[in-house]
DNA sequence: AACCTCTTCCAAAACGTTTCGGATGACATT
DNA sequence: AATGTCATCCGAAACGTTTTGGAAGAGGTT
C-alpha cells in the first residue's frame, strides 16, 4: 500500500530488505526480489517522494526559470521546449518546475529562494543575456545549471543553443547572392546573446560581400518588427531584403511593408526566424530558420541531470546547426 | 544556516520554540519571537521543503498536464496561463509543475504516478474534453483538482472556462447584422469541449436568425483551417463569411481564401478567437474573441488552493466572458 | 499557604525513506 | 574443531521539520 513498513510487515521481511529489493541491490535472493516486487505491483506501492528527497537530500526536481515579461513571454517555443525538456527528465524519475522570474533587480531572489529553500536540484536558465548574473551567481554558488543559450560568461558553463551567428551569416550571404545590394536587418534588443550572435551573424557577412547593411534595433515583438521596419523603410534608399532576428519581427515587419504598398517577395525579401506555426500561413509564407527545439529540451534535461551528477560543464557544450526554410517571402533573384 | 537545529543551538533556544516563532503562534515571547526572526534573517535560514513536506503530508507542489500533441501544444496561450498561474502558487508558496500526457489509453497512467507518489497536491487539467475519463477518475478517487474549461460530467467540479458558447452565438449574429447571409463556421474537433460550445453558440445563433450556416470540422490548427476553408470554399455557393474556433484555423483560413483569388475582410469576412500574437499582424488584421487569460491562470491557481484546503468545488465554477475585438478581416456591411 | 491561571518554553515522537554496520547461518577450507 | 567465506537479511540511525502534551515559573486569588 502506502508504506514500506506496510509493505515490509505484509511479506514478512525487515523494511531494509524490501527497499533494497525494490532498488535492485544484489544484496537480496532473488526469489525474495521477485515476492517483494510482485507485492509492490499488485498493492501499487509507490515510494513517498518527500521521504526519499529528505533521506537523500535530492529533490528530484529541476526548475525552469522563464522569463516574464509578458511580450517576450508568448513564444510557442517555450512550450515546446517545456514539453520535451520535461518528457525527458520524467524518464529519471525527474520533475520539471516552473517559475517566472522578471528580469531586474529582484530576479536573483527568485533563484535564491529556490535554492536555499532546497527545492530543486539544478536549473535550467533561459533567454540568456551577453551579461549575465544569473549564471555569475549559480556559478559562484556552485549550483547545477544548464543555460539555454550562450553568455559573454568567461568562466566553464553548461548550454545548449543554436548557431545564430552562422545561420544569420548565411542567410544575408544568401540574400547578397539573390542579388540584393541594400539588406537590412532587424535585430532584437542586443542585450540578449541570441540577438546579439544574430546580429554579428549579419555583420560578418556584410564585411564579407561588401555591402554596407543597415541595423535596426527593437524589441523581440510583432510591434517591435513593425516599427523597426518602419524606420527602415522611410529611408530615402530603403533596403530590398529584411532579415528580421524572428519570426514575430518578421510579421510585423510584413505589415509596415504592406502599408507602403510594397509586396513582401516580390518588392521586398523578407526573412525571419523560428519557424513559428503563423509563419508557414503569412501572406506571403515567410522564410525563416528553424532548430531542433525538442532536441534542445532533451539534451538540456541531460545535461542537468549530469551536472546533479556532478560532471564537469567544461564537457557540456552544444552549438547545434540551424535549418533554412525558403519560402515565398524570400522572392527570386533580381536582375 | 541551513537547519532550524543549529539556529535553535545558536539561540541558546530548543528546536520547538524556533519553529513555532518563525510560523508565528502566539505561544512564544514577543521578544524571543523577535531575536529568532531576527536570526533567520540574517543567516538566511530557509526550511528544508522535503523535512516539511514529508511532515506536513503536504507536497506544497500544483501539477499542470498538458497535452503533449505536437500540433495543439504550441499555442501561446498556455505560456501565460502557465505564468499567471505560478506566480499565484508562488504567492503562496507554492511550486508549479508541469507535466506533459498523451491522450490516449496511458494517460491516465501519468496521473496515478503523480498521485500515488504523492508528487503533488492538486492537479490542474487543461483542455477538457465531453468525455473526459480524467475528470472521472480523479472524482472518483477524491483528489483535488481544478479543471481549465468545461466537460459533460455530471458530478461537480471546480473549473474556470471562457463563455465560448455566447462569444460564438454573438458573433454568428454580429455577422448576420452585417448582412451574410451564408456563414460557416470553422468547427475545431468536437470531442473538445472548447470546440463543442464554440460551434454549439453558432447553431444556435443560425436558429435565431433563420440562416443555413454550415459546419465544417478539422483540427485546431493552420492546417485544419486551411483544409476546412479549402470545403468550405470549394461549395457552389460559398459562404461570404467564416467563424473559425480559433485564431490559427483563421491563419489557415486565410491562406485558403488568398489562393482562391478573395480578399479577406471585402469578399469574405473572418473571425477567430484567442488573440494570437500573429493575429494582430494578419494581413488583414484577424478580428478575434480574447479571454482573461492571466486571470483565468490566477482562478486557477486559487481554486487548486482552495481545493487543498478541503474546499467544496460545488462553489468553484467560473464562466468569463469573452471580448470581441473587431478587425479589418471582419469587413463592412454589405448591402 | 494552597490553588489556579497564564505565559513561555521544551522533549520527544512522528512523517517514510535510505544506508551503515553488522548478525545469522550455511558451507567450504584448513 | 576451528576458521573463513559467502549469501541474505535486519536493527537502528539519520534526514529536518511540525506538533503533541506537557513542564516551569510568575503572578493573582482565595
Amino acid at each position: 500500500m502506502s508504506s514500506l513498513r506496510e509493505l515490509a510487515q505484509m511479506l514478512g521481511l525487515s523494511i531494509t530488505t524490501v527497499s533494497r529489493a525494490l532498488d535492485g541491490y544484489g544484496d537480496v535472493a532473488v526469489a525474495t526480489r521477485e515476492r517483494v516486487l510482485a507485492a509492490a505491483e499488485t498493492t501499487g506501492y509507490r515510494p513517498n517522494s518527500a521521504a526519499r528527497r529528505l533521506r537523500r537530500g535530492l529533490t528530484e526536481i529541476v526548475t525552469m526559470v522563464l522569463p516574464a515579461e509578458p511580450g517576450h513571454f508568448n513564444e510557442p517555443l517555450y512550450i515546446e521546449l517545456l514539453r520535451s525538456t520535461g518528457e525527458r527528465l520524467a524518464q529519471q524519475g525527474y520533475d520539471l518546475t516552473l517559475i517566472a522570474a522578471l528580469p531586474g533587480p529582484d530576479e536573483l531572489k527568485t533563484y535564491r529562494r529556490l535554492i536555499e529553500g532546497r527545492r530543486t536540484d539544478a536549473i535550467i536558465v533561459v533567454r540568456t543575456r551577453r551579461e549575465d548574473a544569473r549564471l555569475r551567481y549559480l556559478t559562484d554558488i556552485g549550483f547545477p545549471f544548464v543555460a539555454m543559450g550562450r553568455s559573454d560568461f568567461s568562466e566553464p558553463y553548461a548550454y545548449v543553443d543554436g548557431d545564430g551567428e552562422a545561420a544569420f551569416h548565411d542567410a544575408a550571404l544568401r540574400l547578397a547572392g539573390l542579388g540584393h545590394r541594400r539588406i537590412g536587418h532587424l535585430a532584437a534588443p542586443s542585450a540578449f546573446t541570441f540577438a546579439h550572435l544574430r546580429r554579428s551573424g549579419f555583420a560578418r557577412a556584410m564585411r564579407d560581400s561588401g555591402l554596407p547593411g543597415e541595423i535596426v534595433e527593437d524589441s523581440a515583438t510583432e510591434a517591435g518588427g513593425y516599427r523597426a521596419a518602419g524606420v527602415m523603410l522611410a529611408q530615402a534608399e530603403p533596403p530590398s531584403a529584411l532579415l528580421c532576428a524572428t519570426d514575430s519581427m518578421a510579421l510585423g515587419a510584413m505589415r509596415a511593408v504592406r502599408e507602403r504598398g510594397l509586396v513582401a517577395g516580390r518588392d521586398i525579401a523578407i526573412i525571419g526566424h523560428d519557424n513559428i506555426p503563423a509563419a508557414a500561413f503569412s501572406d506571403p509564407a515567410l522564410a525563416t530558420m528553424e532548430l531542433p527545439i525538442a532536441a534542445t529540451g532533451r539534451r538540456l534535461a541531460e545535461m542537468a541531470l549530469a551536472r546533479i551528477g556532478g560532471a564537469d560543464p567544461r564537457d557540456m557544450t552544444e552549438i547545434n546547426p540551424v535549418e533554412f526554410l525558403p519560402r515565398a517571402s524570400l522572392g527570386e533573384a533580381r536582375g
